[in-house]
DNA sequence: ACTCAACTTGACCGTGTGGTCATCTTCTCT
DNA sequence: AGAGAAGATGACCACACGGTCAAGTTGAGT
């Protein structure tokens, strides 16, 4: 049983850290999330062996709700709706923390508890991307992989104006979501990703310096 | 009239830099620039005054080249496959250049070498957007800046995956060009960013850390 | 109140960064 | 060939980072 000031301060660093993650991205420093928080910078590696491991556990986190907000839609009555619902959720989350598209391909892929976490979104995706498809309200050729890295062009299409255009990600999203309709399918060049594909980029984003030796051409 | 080696070597630098930030990002260190192109760290600093000057020229001329290849389009029979093929290289640039999209909106919005470059990419991608409206060839809806703004989208979309599926980011621009076909357009909730929003994102982008002291709350 | 383990602290370390500058080298002009 | 300026060089600086640890503080059980 841990003492009760020590919960305190490792949920006053969860909290820090979330909210200066979202604010700054990946590389905001420990000193200021201890800073925020209130305590000394040895006090966040009392809790957390490394800050990658900090970003992992509030990573993971976001993940798990994006993944039960999945499971509740998928037993919403429209299946169009509960998809692009989804897609909103999921986008927002991005739009608001600015470390999320960082983390998602950087850090944490190695992270067991993150690797867990994405299989479990990419489940939840493709169970009301299938939904969706049976009910002929998206084109028979995308997968509930796509919708996933979709989320990532709706937010950054909208990025490069920041909070000039408060809610622009939602123009890109309807944009794009009318891309997804049967009525306006053309064929596509290159097949959908496979969870094969995944656990590859996730392998390569393990090693920190890809083909560093490879490249002096 | 500058000396024969000094000219060599600055191009030497523009060809190293050019290489590591496409294969890194901008975060490459001058250290290794300086290295690939075989000269000192200190020599650098005599051609470009910061590292940002260096990105910023290399940005312009990427994004002028761009401008290039949309000023040809422009003369092209097809608007819809101008259009297309417009979006294509402006994605393949990026999608083949890690720095880009970090440049586009990190660094050099202040310089105004890039701010010129960018203006005329705007000027020629709202040229070749009309024309193939007025085709009847995409919606009514989409403006310029939309595909200036999605050309973000398909790269980032495709970019989890990193080189895992050489070409991916060809999918997600088919199914955002699907997207833009007047047959499925509904009503898209928010407006179409405006010039305005872009040189004010532009502002707030020069400031080194935004907002500072105002989110302790 | 006393004790002691659990916890916090901040000085410290190694490393890497962008940038500077006195010194030396090399190109170019006569 | 000689001179002088233009340019190359790499040691150096200040700083910021993630991470460590001996010393000090504090919560909890008695």
């Amino acid at each position: 049983m841990p003492r009760a000031d020590a919960t305190r301060n490792r949920q006053s660093l969860l909290d820090a850290a979330s909210a200066e993650l979202a604010a700054h991205g990946l590389e905001v420093s420990i000193a200021r999330i201890a800073a925020r928080a209130g305590v000394a910078k040895g006090t966040v590696f009392n809790h957390f062996p490394t800050k990658e491991d900090l970003v992992a556990e509030i990573f993971g986190d976001r993940v798990a709700g994006l993944v039960a907000l999945g499971e509740q839609l998928r037993e919403e009555a429209d299946p169009e709706s509960a998809l692009l619902r989804f897609m909103t959720a999921g986008i927002e989350l991005q739009a608001n923390d600015r470390s999320f598209c960082e983390a998602a391909t950087a850090i944490s892929r190695a992270d067991p508890r993150v690797r867990a976490a994405s299989e479990r979104l990419a489940q939840v995706a493709e169970a009301l991307t299938g939904r969706a498809r049976d009910a002929g309200a998206i084109r028979a050729d995308v997968t509930g992989h796509d919708i996933v890295l979709l989320f990532n062009a709706a937010v950054q299409a909208a990025a490069p104006l920041g909070d000039t255009v408060p809610g622009l990600w939602r123009r890109y999203l309807h944009l794009i979501f009318d891309g997804l309709r049967p009525e306006c399918a053309r064929e596509i060049p290159v097949a959908a990703p496979t969870t094969g594909d995944f656990t590859a980029a996730a392998r390569n984003a393990a090693r920190p310096v890809p083909a560093q030796g490879s490249e002096q051409g």
